[in-house]
DNA sequence: TTGACATATTCCTATATAGGAATGTAATGT
DNA sequence: ACATTACATTCCTATATAGGAATATGTCAA
């Protein structure tokens, strides 16, 4: 009755745009909380507790050591978003050259000397 | 201090699977409501809510036709999503790689008999 | 106009935040 | 033991849903 959960999956997790700076961030190296706040400007316990939904779906990893706590982007976790957006890509391609294909349509017909296309509709 | 409008980019918009299902459906070709609501069981004025939110952020079109509107997902407003995915792309292959070597190494060490790899560490 | 059909919007409510403030917990140094 | 450092959790509040019910808007037909 109300919006799923942020720790539901991995689509809300990142809807979030601090979680995603922090995944961006911690893909490259692992790093202890002290840094991602020092590195975003939030403040601690708002770090620890979009941290706390990144792991609760697994989009990142701890390593303690000492006192400290190392977090690090668990990639594989973005794959399935990755591969739900790419089902629509070859379908984008398709949008992108009707567009172009009907500028140059429309080009060719503005010069009225240099026809380049005939006419062809597609789809 | 809420979490961000559904409405606030596309994002947002697909943390909802509904609306995930919604755009799945209306990329293979335009849709009347009524199809919409028949295919995923949903009642009439959720359908138009979803679509509502997917309209405000551009992952749909829609084509009114007399008293019907006909709506089709704009599969360009997915790019952005696969784009910032496709960023952890690498990565997970890296992962992958390591797990792979991991499991290498250990199945030669446990066989003690044919040692493939010599210890080489990466990263 | 009246009625039927197609779609959108409004009202209602339970639920879930995100951020700020304050506090809790665990590990280290002296 | 005690203070300090590094994180995590809890409490509070304004806000934003998603779904259901009811209603509104718009279009065509007779």
């Amino acid at each position: 009755m109300a919006r799923a959960a942020t720790t539901s999956d991995a689509f809300n997790a990142i809807a979030e745009p601090r979680r995603r700076e922090i995944l961006t961030l911690l893909i490259v190296r692992e790093r202890p909380v002290n840094e991602i706040v020092a590195e975003l400007g939030l403040d601690q316990p708002s770090v620890s507790k979009h941290l706390r939904v990144l792991r609760d779906v697994g989009l990142v990893r701890v390593r303690c050591d000492g006192r400290q706590k190392f977090y690090r982007t668990q990639a594989e976790a973005i794959r399935p978003l990755h591969e739900w957006a790419a089902t629509f890509e070859r379908y984008w391609s398709h949008q992108l050259n009707r567009v172009k294909e009907r500028a140059e349509r429309a080009a060719a017909q503005e010069s009225k000397s240099t026809p380049h296309t005939g006419g062809k509709d597609d789809d």
